[in-house]
DNA sequence: CCGGGTGGTTTCCGTTGGTAACTCACGCTA
DNA sequence: TAGCGTGAGTTACCAACGGAAACCACCCGG
């Protein structure tokens, strides 16, 4: 964006700047997952599963910092960590929420909408290789003829 | 994550795949954006401010290929493209709509809660430093003295 | 021929995310 | 005494994603 690129500001920055600190690819799962309760640092690895220690450490210190989360350390051997939602983190999680209670129930109709367009356009090729090769792949009802390889 | 890292699947792997669709960095944006009607390209990133061309053309690509918007070509000159939200778009918008609102709405006690962060750990130092250095350094109410900088 | 406006792609580079190994501090086992 | 397992986290390395800017194709006005 240049500088002189004036554009009314509506609600949208704003918005975009928060989404920025929520926007991490695990953000939503791991505040979804606490909230039920506190979870252990290993606990909450393996109940999402697929994340790296690295960026549940990250994004959980982001949650922290952003005041979504509170961090208890617990210093017996091994120590003990444990995240809880805060009352931010608790009302943060009623949207996020609804989010990942959406795409649960609409999964198979968005994955049904990819094939669909792949079917009708059998040349175009997904800009983001990895995840969507996943999707297609994945539980699909039957993904042979997946298109996405041919290009 | 391992392959022997055997975890019990809730409704974790699903939801995050479909997050990971609409998990771009852009996509809440663009679909509360599109709330209110068909927009060309450019009034989209005009009214969105600060994606670039790039990031926009491929996540709309994306939405369109998981069949949340769809893509209209009028071959005038110039050319023009609409995009529109289908009927699974408008329902992906009710909890994308909110979790926007909510950020709007609770912006400042973010951007509170993590000044408190941050005078308290002095020495904390975000992970993410770009987003995070721009949302403590921008419309914060009093951003004198923004300990992130000092380390 | 040059510049403007539109939608889009390409190039380069910084940031983010993934993988695997290592650390710390202890108790258990041999 | 040495080695192993634990739990939270860090580090090094590397691939993918996101951002800035340039370029493309198209036609019109001057």
């Amino acid at each position: 964006m240049k500088p002189g690129d004036t554009y009314t500001p509506h609600d949208c920055r704003p918005v975009g700047e928060i989404l920025n600190q929520i926007g991490g690819k695990w953000t939503v799962l791991i505040i979804t997952r606490l909230k039920h309760g506190p979870m252990r640092f290993s606990e909450l690895k393996r109940l999402i599963g697929g994340i790296s220690q690295k960026v549940l450490t990250a994004t959980l210190r982001e949650l922290e910092m952003n005041g979504f989360v509170t961090r208890t350390v617990t210093p017996s051997i091994p120590p003990r960590v444990d995240y809880e939602l805060t009352d931010l983190g608790r009302e943060l999680l009623v949207p996020l929420d609804a989010v990942s209670e959406w795409a649960l129930a609409n999964r198979q109709r968005v994955l049904d909408a990819r094939k669909a367009f792949f079917e009708q356009n059998p040349d175009a090729v997904p800009p983001r290789i990895g995840q969507v090769a996943t999707l297609i792949h994945s539980g699909n009802s039957s993904d042979s003829s997946a298109p996405v390889a041919g290009g």
